[in-house]
DNA sequence: CGTCGTTTTGACGTCTGTCAACGTGAGTGG
DNA sequence: CCACTCACGTTGACAGACGTCAAAACGACG
């Protein structure tokens, strides 16, 4: 049981227990030797925390939202694995977040700023879906920036162009509304770019989606 | 046994078996829509492979050397999961695969292209020790720059700087030999930067290490 | 020697980082 | 209730790293 802020490890702590996430929003980061940072993921339920390495933890592991989370020994983990109904299970959920961070590897590589962040609003939308097409970004700009391996200022200008273009409306800084998810989806799979979506003149109405 | 250029499975293939790697290097890689592409790693020894995503292959998997593999249906890795004796191996393997790409996340989002390059030399020279400092490159270019996230030409401008200031001197394409090993860690570590390093403007010595 | 694939090198453009100023909202205390 | 502060976000001007495009060099192979 976390509440926003609490650290679950740090990096480099002894690893004693591996974690799995119950419910809520947790940050997962490295830190480079000098301040740089780097957001690996944002695990939620059903998340396996604390397995990346041999011996230490190798991530920092903080709670973006309140979160609950059940703690094993690394030992129990182990025995879990040797009983059929859970073996497969666990490593199925390895294999996917092991798929999962492929896929943030493809987009840090290959896309631009502008396609990373449009497949993170989407990614976003979702898993957390509030209300019908309403959501509320569980992190902050800076967070979403070591996450996509971009500066908070280029990450707000992105919003900002996403707004100016009607595809996105935002009534409070972290409450989001997606008015063109067609466009978002375009754009994240390459299939368009930026520049291929002209500035309107005038506001966008919020029902054009 | 695969020989070079072959091709152990292709993206969107359904999975029907999952591999280990016995000995020799592959290239695992994603292509987005549009033709961009992303290497997620370069397996070796040791690697399972296959078991990223849910149902079919997420990945495109190329030998880039003589390689042996085993092969296993799903089922079997699954009941081996369950013999006390591999289990937690599979486990830990598994999170090692993890830790790697998030690694490589870190690298990708927060380093530069020649604290990337320097990461990679590294590594891949921890990786073949041939000969004493002296090891062969099993990839080529483009693959180097996909990896990294990088232009091919950008890749051969940093081991251009890289042998201008005497840190590797290459034989030949593909031969290469790290002659200052702690300038490249610092760079890697990000403790200094390519700048303050000026280039030398004679050829350094390769006794200089 | 000629061809082909790969790598290197150069000139140039642009996306994104950097730095700085400004705006906004929440919380606090007078 | 309002002034003040502080954290966070937005916006703008500018610079630099890396991508893009094109040409030349290189090595392998017939």
């Amino acid at each position: 049981m976390l509440k926003t802020g609490d650290t679950l490890f740090h990096e480099g702590d002894e690893r004693e227990r591996i974690f799995v996430v119950e419910s809520g929003w947790l940050k997962l980061s490295r830190t480079l030797s000098e301040g740089q940072r780097q957001i690996v993921g944002f695990p939620t339920r059903g998340a396996i925390l604390g397995f990346e390495g041999p011996l230490d933890h190798v991530n920092h592991c903080e709670a973006l939202t309140a979160t609950v989370v059940h703690a094993f020994p690394v030992s129990a983990l182990i025995q879990l694995c040797h009983d059929p109904r859970f073996g497969g299970t666990l490593l199925r959920q390895l294999g996917m977040q092991l798929g999962a961070a492929q896929t943030q590897l493809t987009s840090l590589g290959a896309q631009s700023a502008a396609q990373r962040t449009a497949a993170f609003l989407i990614f976003i939308a979702d898993s957390c879906f509030d209300d019908e097409r309403e959501f509320t970004l569980p992190m902050r700009r800076i967070d979403v920036a070591e996450f996509l391996g971009l500066r908070l200022e280029t990450v707000s200008r992105m919003f900002g162009s996403f707004q100016q273009r009607g595809w996105i409306s935002m009534q409070a800084l972290y409450q989001c509304r997606i008015t063109n998810r067609r466009a978002l989806a375009a754009l994240a799979s390459g299939s368009r770019t930026m520049k291929s979506f002209p500035l309107p003149s005038r506001r966008i109405a919020a029902n054009e989606y």
